[in-house]
DNA sequence: TTGTATGCGTTATCAG
DNA sequence: CTGATAACGCATACAA
C-alpha cells in the first residue's frame, strides 16, 4: 500500500504513445496533432497526472521556489515580512520555504545549508542576532547564488538589501521623548551584532546631541539574543531602575525588547507611563491592548518582504547583473501616544 | 555568472576517478581503498561539495522531508506546534515544509497540491476553518499517502489523529464559571465546520445541564473564520451586549475569538472582569499581559506537534499499517485566574 | 505528426 | 578495489 505516483509513462503505455508524444501534448506543443493531445489530456485529468517537480528540478536545474531564513515566525514583524513575501512570490509562480533560525547561529548555519543545497533558487534571509561570522552566506553568494538581504543585513555581502531607516527611527523616537519633556532616556537595544541595533543607537545618540541632552553610558544596554530571553532584558532593566539617578523613559530598540519590557515593568507593577515611559519598536498587532499608552515604531514589514522578494526575483532571473546591487532604504512610523507625552 | 553547484562529477574528472568511485568514496564505503577515500574526501571538502538532494529524491523516490499546513503561523498556538513538529523530525533528519492556509479553502487547496507534488514524503495538517470539503485530502489519503491529522481534524478520514479534548475542555470552563457565581454564560464559538468547535459546544451544554443551569438559544454565536475577523467577533459580541437580558460572562472558545473579545471590551471601555467576565481559550504568552484577570483554557501545543510528527514519521517509515490508525487526546489546562470568581 | 536518444546528479548492479 | 551502465521522471534535439 505505498503511495506511487503517476507518471509519464504510465500514460505512454496506457495510450500506446511514446513518452516524449505524451510530454509535449501535455504541454501543449504545436507539432501533436488535436486528437492525440484530446486523448492524452483526457486521459491524464482522468488518472489525476501530476509532473514531478522534482524531476523538473533536477532537470532544469532551478525549482521554482525560494528560500526564507528569519529568526522566529511567530514574531509578528517576521510574519507579516513573510506574508510579503509570499504575496509576490505566489504571484510570480514561486514556491517559499522558511526555515526559523531561533537566533541561533548553528542553527542558522544548518537551515542554509539544507536551504542552497540546490532546492531553492534563491534565498531571502534575515540574519540571526548571534551571527558574527557570515562565511557561510559568504561563500554561497561568492558561488553566485541569488541573496537578498531584509531587515538584519550583512554590510559586508554585496548584494540586494532591503532595511528600515533605523538611525532616523532612532532619532525620531528620541526627539519625541526628548520634546515630550524627558531628560534621562535610557535605550535598551538588541543584538550587539546586528547593523539595525548600531543605527539606532546612532540615532539616538545625534538627537541627544541635537537637543544638548548629556549622554549617559550607564542608561545604555544590550541583549545578545535580542531581547527572546526575558532574562535579558529584566537584568538591563534592573540595573537601569537601580541607578541613583533613574532614567525617566525607555527607548526600547527591537521588537522583543519592547514587549518583555512590557513584562517587566507588569510584574514589578511599575505603571506605565505614569511611573516611567516606554517607546519601543514593535510590529505586534496587540500593542494597543497591550498598554493603549505605549508610544510605538512601527515598521513597514509587509511591504519590506514584497520589495525584497521582487529584487530577488529579479537576480534570479537575471534581469539585472549581480554587481550592481541596491539598498532600498524605508522610513519607519513613529505612533505617538500619550504615553510619552510628560505631565 | 550563473550559480553552478559542483557534482560528483567534477570530482571524478578532477582526480581522475570514475563517478561510482567518487560515489562510494563519499559515503565511506568498504570497497574503496582508504587512500582513494582520503583524496575524494578532501578535495571534496576544499570545493565544498554538497549532494544535491533533488536528484537523491528523484532516485530515492524519496525526500526526507514532511510537509505541514496550518492557518496561520503567526499564531501562537500553531507556532508551538510547529516547533515541537520541528524538534522531532530535525531529530531524525527530516526537513520541514510549512504552508499557511490563512483559513482559505482555495489556498488549502493549493498548498496541498504544491506540497504533495513536491515529493514531501507525508503530509501533517490542521484543515482551515473554511473547509468544508475534504476530498482534495480524501483522494491523497486514498492513494496511500501518509497524513496525520492535529488540531483540527477530518472526522470522516481515517488516519491518525492528534487533539486535544475539546469536550472536557468546554466542560471544564463552564463548570468553573458556574461554580464561580455566574449565570448566564455566552458561548462564543469559532468555525462551524471544525469539529473542535462542536465539541467544545458540546462540553458546554453538559456542564449547564449538569448545573442545572438553562440553555439560551441567544447566548451562542459562531465566527465563519474561526474569529480571524475582528468584525465577526465585533457582531456576535453587540447582539449579546444589546440583549435585554445581558450575558455575565463570556465563554470564547477559540484563540482569535479570545483575543478579538479582549479588544472589542477595550475599545467599548467594558472592564474585564468587572462589567463582564471572560473566559477564553488562548496559548498565546502575552495573555498575561493583554488582561492580567483573564483565565485561560490553554492547549499542549508543543507536545502535540511532537506526538503528531511521530505518529507521521511511523507511517511513512512503515512501522506500522496505516489501517490500525490512532487517535490521541491530549489534556486541556485551565488557568483560573480572578477573572471569573463573582464577587 | 510521432518516436528515439540523451542528460540533469546520484546510487545500485553489474563487470572487471 | 574500481569502472561502466542503467535507472529515477521529465523535456528536448534529432530522426523518421
Amino acid at each position: 500500500m505505498k503511495f506511487e505516483a503517476v507518471t509519464i509513462k504510465d500514460i505512454a503505455k496506457a495510450l500506446g504513445l511514446s513518452t516524449s508524444t505524451v510530454s509535449r501534448a501535455l504541454r501543449d506543443s504545436y507539432e501533436i496533432s488535436p486528437a492525440t493531445k484530446k486523448q492524452v489530456l483526457e486521459y491524464a485529468a482522468e488518472i489525476n497526472y501530476r509532473p514531478n517537480p522534482i524531476a523538473l528540478s533536477l532537470k532544469e536545474k532551478r525549482s521554482r521556489s525560494i528560500g526564507v531564513i528569519v529568526c522566529e515566525f511567530a514574531n509578528s514583524f517576521f510574519s507579516q515580512i513573510i506574508n510579503g513575501i509570499e504575496s509576490i512570490a505566489y504571484d510570480k509562480g514561486y514556491n517559499v520555504i522558511i526555515s526559523q533560525s531561533h537566533e541561533s547561529y548553528e542553527r542558522e548555519v544548518i537551515d542554509l545549508n539544507y536551504l542552497a543545497s540546490r532546492s531553492i533558487d534563491g534565498l531571502l534571509i534575515s540574519v540571526s542576532a548571534e551571527t558574527e561570522d557570515l562565511s557561510h552566506i559568504q561563500s554561497l553568494h561568492d558561488r553566485g547564488f541569488p541573496i537578498v538581504f531584509f531587515d538584519r543585513v550583512a554590510e559586508t555581502i554585496l548584494t540586494h538589501k532591503v532595511i528600515v531607516d533605523n538611525f532616523k527611527g532612532g532619532y525620531d523616537a528620541t526627539i519625541h521623548l526628548i520634546d515630550s519633556g524627558f531628560k534621562r532616556i535610557a535605550n535598551l537595544a538588541g543584538s550587539p551584532f546586528l547593523s539595525n541595533t548600531k543605527e539606532r543607537f546612532d540615532g539616538y545618540l545625534k538627537a541627544l546631541e541635537e537637543r544638548g541632552v548629556e549622554f549617559d553610558q550607564d542608561l545604555t544596554s544590550h541583549c545578545l539574543h535580542g531581547g527572546m530571553e526575558y532574562e535579558e532584558v529584566e537584568n538591563a532593566l534592573n540595573k537601569f531602575m537601580h541607578l541613583s539617578s533613574k532614567p525617566d523613559a525607555i527607548l526600547a530598540t527591537a521588537d522583543k525588547v519592547t514587549t518583555n519590557c512590557l513584562r517587566y515593568f507588569k510584574s514589578k507593577n511599575i505603571k506605565v507611563p505614569d511611573d516611567i515611559a516606554l517607546l519601543g519598536f514593535s510590529n505586534l498587532d496587540l500593542t494597543d491592548l497591550l498598554s493603549p499608552s505605549l508610544s510605538v515604531v512601527r515598521q513597514p514589514a509587509f511591504e519590506m518582504g514584497q520589495i525584497a522578494t521582487e529584487l530577488l526575483l529579479q537576480l534570479i532571473e537575471s534581469k539585472r547583473p549581480v554587481r550592481d546591487f541596491e539598498k532600498r532604504v524605508l522610513p519607519l512610523q513613529l505612533l505617538a501616544r500619550e504615553s510619552s507625552i510628560k505631565k
